[in-house]
DNA sequence: TTACACTAGATTGCATACAATGTCACGAAA
DNA sequence: TTTCGTGACATTGTATGCAATCTAGTGTAA
């Protein structure tokens, strides 16, 4: 896809793979369970296979890849337990992380929220409602002081990306009113310095797109052979 | 130190070698902020540099190693401001592991955790100290059904394990009453099938470790230059 | 003394080449 | 028809060698 022609930097290479991998994956040009071969990456980035197997074993920690000894690599699959698991981390981690972040959010940013929320109501498109309600949550985290728990945090988002694309373009994106209202809450609540009430919806937010993820099994893969 | 004679099947020496480094990490053999270079592991391994280039990957996507381009690998460490993220992080997610683990818990099994609380009231040695605390821990939660989340716990005792043995070191394993009672409270609690207290005892356990270890900033390296 | 440029040595980054392993299609026997 | 080899091919694993980069030490000038 994004062939880069420019040949890269001495000791970045490795890096470059690893973002453009991540970046292809969580934005659908690979599939869940899709074979990943060394040597095409290797000529799309324009290396050797060496740097292409580091940026595998990175992206084997954060989950979005799967490796098996000799055999190759896999853009990893969940089945609908996994998916449902991570979701239930982000309910009690991402209350923690917005707490962090809260004391940096200044009035600005807080109106910047707001403005995303809103943009997402009027968004008929799958791929930009995607687009914006990440952002609307990382905006959130991005003023916390420590950077591990919101690094965390992104991890889990990157690993169920697939299945939310899947499930946006299975429902759409009308019909989501409550949805739409829970992030106005978090908006007010924040304005407010409730900061209790403020991780108590987005803990009910994350809640609830799980338990509708969960109405549908035919997104995932449940069928893995392992 | 534990020199690998015999030549690895093909496919695994980059795992070998992360296995190998992880664990010699978090038994102290390297302490935070040492150098890592790869030539000494190559040779420690008996094999060449690029398997210790992809297991040097993984662990620092597991966070026990910060590389920096072109420059080299050094073991992770912490400000006491990270620490305290990893605790806090720790909080939220050990009880809903639990949780998740709590079902597969049988009599013996639990029987078997108090067992550990009670080698862990009569230790003195801080060494194993460490290691039956882990290993109480880690028993809780080994009948999770899933992986995920144990996984992503496991992670985050690995990357302070430096400061508990530092903490042990330092205070000793004697006067932790409060400590070993809260074992035996998760222990009567889960017997009892009483999750909700479980869950609450847990979290209170991290969190007063968590307040000890903040009474002693002499453990981190609070000057890095970063 | 301090600050800075410069060089030699050490170390990392990666392309190449080859060995080890897995995959899959084909054919023979049950 | 199905099952089980069997071999050619595709792919992965890693050792080697060289280029790029960093580091530390030395000497020079302010």
């Amino acid at each position: 896809m994004s062939q880069t022609d420019s040949p890269l930097k001495h000791g970045s290479t490795a890096v470059a793979i690893a973002d453009g991998l991540r970046h292809a994956i969580l934005h659908g040009d690979y599939q869940p369970g899709e074979r990943i071969v060394q040597d095409q990456l290797a000529s799309k980035y324009g290396g050797s296979r060496i740097p292409v197997r580091e940026a595998l074993r990175q992206l084997e920690s954060e989950g979005l890849v799967r490796l098996v000894a000799n055999t190759g690599a896999w853009v990893n699959s969940l089945t609908m337990a996994e998916c449902s698991e991570v979701y239930q981390t982000r309910e009690r981690l991402e209350p923690l992380l917005l707490r962090y972040s809260a004391e940096t959010l200044t009035v600005e940013k807080i109106s910047e929220l707001e403005s995303l929320a809103n943009r997402m109501e009027s968004s008929s498109d799958g791929e930009e409602f995607l687009e914006l309600d990440r952002e609307f949550h990382l905006s959130m985290y991005r003023g916390a002081s420590t950077s591990m728990l919101r690094e965390l945090v992104i991890r889990l988002w990157n690993t169920t990306q697939p299945y939310r694309r899947a499930y946006t373009q299975l429902v759409g994106t009308d019909n989501r009113r409550i949805f739409h209202a829970e992030h106005h809450m978090m908006v007010t609540a924040l304005r407010d310095g409730d900061l209790d009430l403020a991780e108590q919806v987005l803990s009910m937010h994350i809640r609830r797109t799980r338990l509708h993820l969960e109405r549908h099994p035919e997104l995932f893969d449940d069928e893995k052979t392992d």
